[in-house]
DNA sequence: TAGATTGTTAATCGATTAACAATC
DNA sequence: TAGATTGTTAATCGATTAACAATC
C-alpha cells in the first residue's frame, strides 16, 4: 500500500515502474511546453509519452494532484513538480570511467548537460591516454578516481570499460564515495547496500529483438498463427 | 498461463521478463564454461547471473527440462540450448543509421560480432559525411537504406540520430522491411503492428538514478529512517 | 447547468518467491 | 540408500487497466 490516502506526495513510496516514467512524461512536458501549448489532458500527455492515459494518471497520483478535473494539466506547473520530484532541478556531477568509443560518445552527448548532469571527470587506466583532450576535460589516470570524486563532489559514476575491469571500478567508485553507477560493462556488478545500479547492456537489447525476430520468421509451431506481437519497451 | 502443463517448451510462450534474462544466463554460462566448469547448480549460476536460484529455475522451466535433479545443469547443453531459444545461433545483419559519436561506438563495438550480429550498413543523413570509412564500412546516405536494407537482408536497425529525426527514420527503416529496431534516439516511435522497438535512453537512466540519489539525500520526511535501498536494475 | 476530465477504486494480469515433492 | 538439486506448485507481490464518482 503505497500511495496515501490523503491527497499528499508519497515522496519515496512512488512505484519503481513510476519512476522510470516519470523521465519521459518531463520530455513530453518540455516538448509540448515548447510547441506552445499551455495546458494538457491525461489523454493529450499519454499519447506523447507513449503510455495509455490510465497509466498517466495512476502515475501522476502518487506524485499528488496536480490536475484540474474537466479541464487538465498546466503544462508549465506539471513539468516543473515532476522536475523537482526526479531531482533534476539540482545539479549532478557525474564521473566517466573508461574512455574507448562508447565512454568518449558519452562524454560528448549532449542531452546530459541540459538535463542537469554535469560531466566532471575523465578516466581511464591505460597510462598512455592520460592528459588526452576531450571537450575541456582531460582523461585522468584511474589512480586519481578518488581524489577527482572528491574534490569534484561525485556521486554518480558511469562505468565504460571492458567486461573484466568493470567490478574493480565499481569497487573503487563506491571506495571513492559514489553512490549511483551507470554500468555499460557487460558484467554484473555486486554493490554494498545503499549503491543503486543501472545496467544498459547493448548486445542483450539485440538479442531481446533477435529472439521476437526468429518467431516472426518460425511461426510458432504451437501457437496458432497470430499476428507477430508488438513489443514496444518502455 | 503460459507455461504448458507438460515439459515441453511453449516456444513462444515465454514470459518477456524471462526472455530478458535468457541473455544474462548465456553470458554468465559462457564465462562459466571457458573457465572449464562442466556442470552448474541453478545456485550457482543464478549467482554468476545477479539473480536468485528459484527465479532462474523457474526461467529455465519455460525451456523445457534441461537439468538433472540431484547434479544440476551441463553448462555447454544449456548454453547451447538458451542461444538457440534467443537465435544467437543465427547471424543477424543490422544496420546504423546515424553515424555521430554514439553510432560510431556502436559500430566499433566488438561485444556485437561474437553474438551474431553483423553490422552490414551505415546510413547517415548528411551528406557531406557520405564515402567516410569506419572499420570496412563507408558511410551510405539515407536515401540509399532502402536498397541497402533490402540488399544486405537487415532485419535489425539501430537509430542513433537525434530526437527529431528519429521517427522519419523509424518509418524509412519499417518501409523498407525491417521489423525490429533499437531506438537510442530520445523520441517515442510509433510503428506498425509487427514491429518490435527497444529503446535506450542515456539521460533517463541518470534521471532514474538522480530520483533515488536525492532520496538518500534528504530522508524522506514520510519515511522511517530507512538505510536507502538498493534498486539494482536487471 | 452540461460537458469534460481528473483522481481513485477494484479487478485483472504478470512476475517473484518460498517451499517441497520428484528424482537423479 | 542418503544426499543433492531440479522442476513445479501455490502464495504473494507489484503493475496495469477499465470504469466511474468526484468535481472543475
Amino acid at each position: 500500500m503505497r500511495a496515501q490516502a490523503n491527497g499528499r506526495p508519497a515522496s519515496s513510496g512512488i512505484p519503481e515502474a513510476t519512476v522510470a516514467r516519470l523521465p519521459v512524461y518531463l520530455r513530453a512536458l518540455t516538448a509540448l511546453g515548447e510547441s506552445g501549448l499551455r495546458t494538457v489532458s491525461s489523454e493529450q500527455l499519454a499519447t506523447a509519452a507513449g503510455v495509455n492515459s490510465a497509466k498517466l494518471r495512476k502515475d501522476l497520483s502518487y506524485l499528488g494532484s496536480y490536475g484540474t478535473r474537466g479541464v487538465g494539466y498546466d503544462v508549465e506547473y506539471l513539468r516543473y513538480q515532476i522536475a523537482r520530484e526526479i531531482g533534476v532541478n539540482q545539479d549532478w556531477a557525474v564521473v566517466i570511467v573508461g574512455i574507448g568509443n562508447l565512454g568518449q560518445a558519452l562524454s560528448n552527448y549532449g542531452g546530459f548537460r541540459s538535463r542537469g548532469f554535469r560531466i566532471v571527470a575523465l578516466v581511464d587506466g591505460d597510462a598512455s591516454r592520460v592528459g588526452e583532450m576531450h571537450g575541456d576535460l582531460a582523461i585522468a589516470h584511474i589512480d586519481e578516481l578518488d581524489r577527482l570524486v572528491v574534490e569534484r563532489g561525485c556521486s554518480i559514476g558511469v562505468i565504460a570499460t571492458p567486461g573484466d575491469a568493470a567490478q574493480a571500478v565499481a569497487d573503487r567508485l563506491v571506495a571513492a564515495g559514489v553512490t549511483s553507477i551507470l554500468n555499460f560493462a557487460p558484467a554484473v556488478l555486486t554493490v554494498p547496500e545503499g549503491v543503486d545500479v543501472r545496467k544498459v547492456d547493448l548486445s542483450i537489447e539485440l538479442q531481446i529483438l533477435a529472439y521476437h525476430e526468429q518467431r516472426k520468421r518460425t511461426p510458432g509451431a504451437d501457437r496458432e498463427g497470430l499476428p507477430s506481437e508488438q513489443v514496444v519497451e518502455s
